[in-house]
DNA sequence: CGGCGCAGGTTACGCGCGTAATCATCTCCG
DNA sequence: CGGAGATGATTACGCGCGTAACCTGCGCCG
């Protein structure tokens, strides 16, 4: 039973035509010279043998595949990662383009050899790429799509500033004028928090207050618990935290919670993401969401219009983030 | 600057040899020939130019390449998935293999195809296949990877069932005797809580206890209270709850606050998962946790056992999971 | 001195596919 | 009635690579 896959060739066979009438059939050619009866018995051949045009033959054919491919940092990803990369091939699907991630770990090849390997079509990132893979894809002539510019930088770098921008002006309007801003402890995460503790530090100036404090979370129990004393004792004007992201909100509650500190009487708190766990901690987490279906559809879009040559749309940053107030502020 | 990519033919025509001797020399030949003088003449040429042998030429010649595909159902995927995938990425690029993940989605195209398309290598599954798509890959002749057997049943049902009885075992031996499930709303996760519920009625049954009670915990706030609401309602005799998951024990740990119930007192609880946060929940959540890397690393040894026909290792359970105890037993 | 084995290559072919160039009919009109 | 399209399918080629089969000197032994 071991039947070896199903070639055009054999399908060609099976319909009594010729092989590159099969091609034409199955990839609707543009100038359309075949006769419907043929289409028909062709398509049903291929039907019949399950017939599955060879990637391979097809990207050495015509030079390229129809893979674009994912470059995922060598960084701890949240929980929002899977949601956003099953709707990121959601929506490529949709258009005939296979997602493939890349996890840029160590032992993995390189970007560009990868690249170059699987002949892909585009390469997708949600951040800077390093300059030696940068100038490695530029020297394949493979497309980079930034995860849709909004003018003058990456889509991810903007829709960080915002986050950071909504938190701070929700705290700020509900009167506090103290902040402080929760850094997550992993340096690798700094390229994410820089730009959302700037939008923080922008509502701030903006509002005439003082620059946020800034402050690091570490990712243990006992060391939450003690980064939060720390604050509490260096920066008593605070009466607000903003947290890189909910996990770390999480932690700052545990910090509070184990000294006795009231949320949000004394010190509000306010993270990023939305995750679903969110709604339960005690007290239930204020937080800018981020709806990880409406991102990837936006990322998909930029990514097929750059391919055919049109303008960057900007990123529809109101359809995508969302304030969602609970009980921490 | 629109450098066309280096093929072989380009190295050997800088090396000054035929391509075949490229070719030779960077598959490292078996039946060695080559002088190494002229070994290196090549060596230094590929890596002038760059050159990153195409996936597609290699593919075709020797009619499959060195894709494995991992196929992930379409299931609500949980904090732990990336970090899983990520290090079954590292483990089989160690190996020369490049793993690309399959999001089974609607719209993307069904496993086989893909498979077909891709040339795969293997196939790995952390679940049962559809019928549909295991006889589809039979027919292509594609290995299918389980993810390391263990006797007579997939990776992943055993350690669920594992799970469950960890759960189970850890309340009983506090002396808890009526105990509850907690099961996940969304029907799709059916295949992932059955084992791990069966795990838990096991236990129950070896302690010479009643099974234990089954509820489902919605996934907003307000229904999993009711839903908790009616579980003590019902079943009175309760004293301890087993959940699907961490994030299921969260939303049980919600609803037993809000109705004022004692934690661990009244009613102790126990998640599986070890996710990050569940040190953060209040009380601090006793859990099962599982070892992402440990669990990779497994899979991946396996999946390569499995290609060059080694039997199948049992599943090193006591590697991947440990008990948690915290603060809601 | 002829032939033989062997190191060190090279030439030739096919993998599955897309597609340009070509060919065979058949129709229709001058 | 002959030839110029129009129509519908075919033949031929190359994409980049792996590899079986085949050459070519050259040292060595009978």
């Amino acid at each position: 039973m071991s039947t070896r896959r199903a070639t055009s060739a054999d399908v060609a066979r099976e319909a009594g035509v010729s092989r590159a009438t099969v091609s034409y059939v199955l990839n609707d050619a543009p100038g359309e010279r075949i006769a419907p009866q043929t289409r028909e018995r062709v398509l049903a051949a291929a039907a019949r043998l399950g017939y599955a045009p060879s990637l391979a033959g097809r990207a050495l054919a015509n030079g390229r595949s129809d893979i674009v491919l994912l470059a995922m940092p060598d960084v701890p990803s949240g929980e929002l990662t899977p949601r956003f990369v099953d709707a990121v091939t959601r929506s490529l699907a949709a258009q005939g383009l296979t997602l493939v991630v890349h996890f840029d770990v160590p032992a993995a090849p390189r970007l560009p050899r990868l690249a170059a390997m699987l002949s892909v079509r585009a390469v997708v990132s949600l951040f800077p790429l390093s300059e030696p893979d940068a100038s490695g894809l530029r020297r394949l002539g493979v497309p980079v799509l930034p995860a849709g510019t909004d003018g003058d930088g990456l889509a991810v770098a903007a829709l960080s500033l915002r986050q950071g921008r909504m938190q701070a002006e929700h705290l700020i309007g509900r009167g506090h004028t103290g902040l402080a801003y929760a850094r997550p402890a992993d340096p690798r995460l700094a390229p994410f928090a820089d730009p959302r503790h700037e939008g923080v530090r922008l509502a701030c100036a903006e509002g005439m207050l003082a620059a946020p404090v800034p402050f690091t979370v570490p990712e243990d129990a006992a060391g939450a618990v003690t980064a939060v004393r720390a604050l509490l004792a260096d920066a008593p004007g605070v009466t607000a935290v903003c947290a890189y992201n909910d996990e770390v909100a999480f932690a700052v509650l545990h910090g509070l919670r184990e000294l006795g500190v009231d949320v949000p009487g004394r010190i509000a708190v306010i993270g990023v993401d939305g995750i679903p766990l969110s709604a339960y901690s005690c007290p239930p987490l204020s937080t800018v969401a981020v709806a990880p279906g409406a991102a990837a559809r936006h990322l998909a879009r930029a990514a097929i219009a750059h391919l055919s040559g049109e303008p960057a749309a900007p990123v529809p940053a109101d359809e995508i983030l969302h304030l969602v107030p609970r009980a921490t502020t």
